[in-house]
RNA sequence: GCCCCCGUAGCUCAACCGGAUAGAGCGACGGACUUCUAAUCCGUAGGUUGCAGGUUCGAGUCCUGCCGGGGGUACCA
């Protein structure tokens, strides 16, 4: 990559001034090499002068001017430039800029990938809502980072598998077969009341047409009496379809669907069990069994069998990631849950690495709670309360690209504001529709171009010299960058900023004709040597754009 | 009480490891269609980055204290 390309030239050049003895024999600070955000300031600097400066004894602006006299000459970036009070400033060469243009296209669609991960297995985890209920809004949000993080990952060279987790063990899952069974029931013509902590949810009662559909009265037992536990299983498995059919309209695909209860049926959680009992981290008090977390560090301990025999999803939560490290073997996982979750990252980790026996890699990356508004009313988000607004709706409404661009946008710890009535009035200023539509006029002009029977990979890069033209391919160079980031950060929000610049750098390249008035500003000219040159470039960047547009999970449109 | 996230333009949000004049979109105002689809472009206005201190060459970013919003602090998940 450029920046690392840079940092070495830097070094090299602060290495010789030493040997020279223009600059004292100590160690230096990194030459972190940043993006400065003035296009006045090059395309990249450093500030190493700056943060030189106390350890030398020299003033920052002298630092700077002995490495621009030991810089190296370099095919790609010129000598850097000093600027007050003290940075270097770097300038990628046009020939260079210009020569991308052919690396890209020859390189194709995988052009920017990384190998950062260097095939190590990676796992990501996320949405996995109970299967009590439609997903709502705010699991939107989740499935919109962990694809996108996971496809990222992907392009850095990670080997990824998507999961979702499946609490078909626990008491929601309960109160969601007692609910399930009372409708079912109602349907058939018995007189019983929901349960109290049950789900009153409308969707309730579809459920249960379909269990009456699928097997008539079946699963009647005798009033009174629970149903044949096969009742649940298949009432759940109803609702696990469900949710696996809007996450597939959302654009999410799963590796994994993997259910709580085997952890049980297949002794992962006695194993589990057996491992902290013989560690002595298990203790029995008031009829419960603990984990002993405080002796590790935790506030407190926290219970994993309670006393009515059944174990907690803590318990659930230890054997699932023991079995993710131990198990499966991922070097690293990545689980992605809201924020309400968040006083339970620290007892999780404890306990992972007690169980495995080392640190483990498990990063768990909480996005804030969405607040959804309809005008000036709140609305709550919850399952319990019956009132949703299901993630279903959201993409009937507003569709799933703008739904899935419109969470990729903010940072996962910005709390964030929805406002129906505004997603729904106003869909057509979602910037999607931007994005999009530069892909649309790219696609256009590339057509026509067929049309006409020219070639669109044939030009002379280095007939590409306008302000305009270059500033497109800086904004191409940035997508290796922006995926390093994300990468690290794990914030797949800078993807989508980018892919708002890159948009702009086309549209201003598109408009430039009109803006000056000048015709032979445009992709296709009379000049054809000039047409080949352009249309290479617009090849090139759409096939940028298409990957880009592809990593968020959202369509490519040809025309709009 | 304690722990975590947030507070930036009228609104929704950015700002890469502490860098240069804090940026976009929407909204407001004023321009550009004889088009390669104007779902676009160009321009103007809009800020004491919640408040008060501190650290340093430099703070929206780090530290301390307050104020405000959200979440957590269960034998719910």
């Amino acid at each position: 990559m450029i920046r690392d390309h840079i940092a070495d030239l830097v070094t090299s050049a602060v290495d010789l001034a030493i040997a020279d003895g223009l600059l004292p024999d100590i160690p230096f600070p990194e030459p972190d090499i940043e993006r400065p955000k003035e296009t006045e300031h090059g395309d990249y600097a450093t500030s190493l002068p700056l943060r030189f400066a106390r350890s030398a004894g020299k003033k920052p602006m002298e630092i700077a001017e002995i490495i621009v006299n030991t810089f190296a000459e370099d095919p790609i970036i010129f000598a850097p430039e000093v600027s007050n009070p003290g940075f270097l400033n770097f300038r990628l060469t046009t020939t260079w800029l210009q020569e991308q243009v052919e690396v890209i296209s020859e390189k194709g669609e995988n052009w920017a990938d990384l190998n950062l991960g260097q095939g190590s297995k990676i796992q990501i985890e996320f949405v996995s809502a109970n299967p009590t209920g439609p997903l709502h809004v705010g699991n939107g949000r989740g499935a919109a980072i962990g694809d996108t993080l996971a496809a990222v990952l992907t392009a850095a060279g990670y080997d990824v598998s998507r999961e979702y987790y499946i609490n078909d063990a626990g008491s929601q899952s309960a109160a969601f077969v007692e609910t399930l069974y009372a409708r079912y029931q109602q349907i058939l013509g018995r007189d019983v009341a929901l349960p109290e902590n049950g789900y009153p949810g409308e969707y309730m009662i579809e459920i249960a047409q379909k269990m009456v559909e699928n097997h008539g009265e079946g699963y009647l037992a005798e009033l009174g009496m629970p149903p044949d536990v096969q009742f649940g299983e298949h009432g759940t498995s109803l609702m696990v379809e469900y949710i696996r059919n809007t996450l597939s309209a959302f654009g999410v695909q799963y590796d994994t669907w993997f259910s709580e209860s085997t952890l049980y049926e297949e002794g992962v959680w006695d194993e589990v069990k057996g491992i902290l009992g013989g560690s002595n981290q298990l203790i029995e008090r008031e009829n419960a069994l603990w984990f002993t977390s405080s002796e590790l560090g935790e506030d407190k301990d926290n219970v994993v069998i309670r006393s009515d025999g059944r174990p907690t999803y803590y318990a659930s939560d230890i054997a699932y990631h023991f079995e993710k490290f131990a198990k499966r073997n991922f070097s690293r996982v990545i689980d992605v849950w809201g924020a309400d979750h968040h006083g339970h990252v620290e007892r999780l980790k404890i306990a992972t690495n007690a169980v495995v026996g080392h640190e483990c890699d498990l990063q768990v990356l909480l996005y804030q709670l969405v607040t959804l508004k309809r005008g000036d009313e709140i609305v709550r988000l919850s399952k319990r309360s019956g009132e949703i607004i299901t993630l279903d709706e959201l993409i009937e409404e507003v569709g799933s690209d703008a739904a899935r661009f419109f969470f990729l946008l903010r940072s996962p710890n910005a709390q964030m504001e929805f406002d129906l009535e505004l997603a729904v009035k106003k869909s057509n200023e979602n910037p999607v529709y931007y994005i999009q539509y530069a892909h649309a006029r790219m696609a256009s002009i590339l057509e026509r171009a067929r049309e006409d029977g020219r070639e669109l990979l044939k030009g002379d890069v280095n007939l590409l010299q306008q302000a305009h033209e270059l500033a497109l391919i800086r904004q191409m160079l940035r997508l290796p960058e922006v995926i390093e980031q994300v990468a690290k950060t794990s914030e797949p929000h800078h993807l989508a900023r980018y892919a708002i610049d890159f948009a702009t750098a086309f549209h201003i390249f598109n408009d430039a004709f009109k803006q000056l008035g000048d015709p032979s500003m445009k992709v296709l000219t009379d000049d054809p040597e000039l047409t080949a040159a352009r249309l290479k470039l617009v090849s090139t960047a759409r096939s940028v754009l298409a990957r880009c547009l592809q990593l968020l999970g959202m369509s490519a449109p040809e025309r709009m």
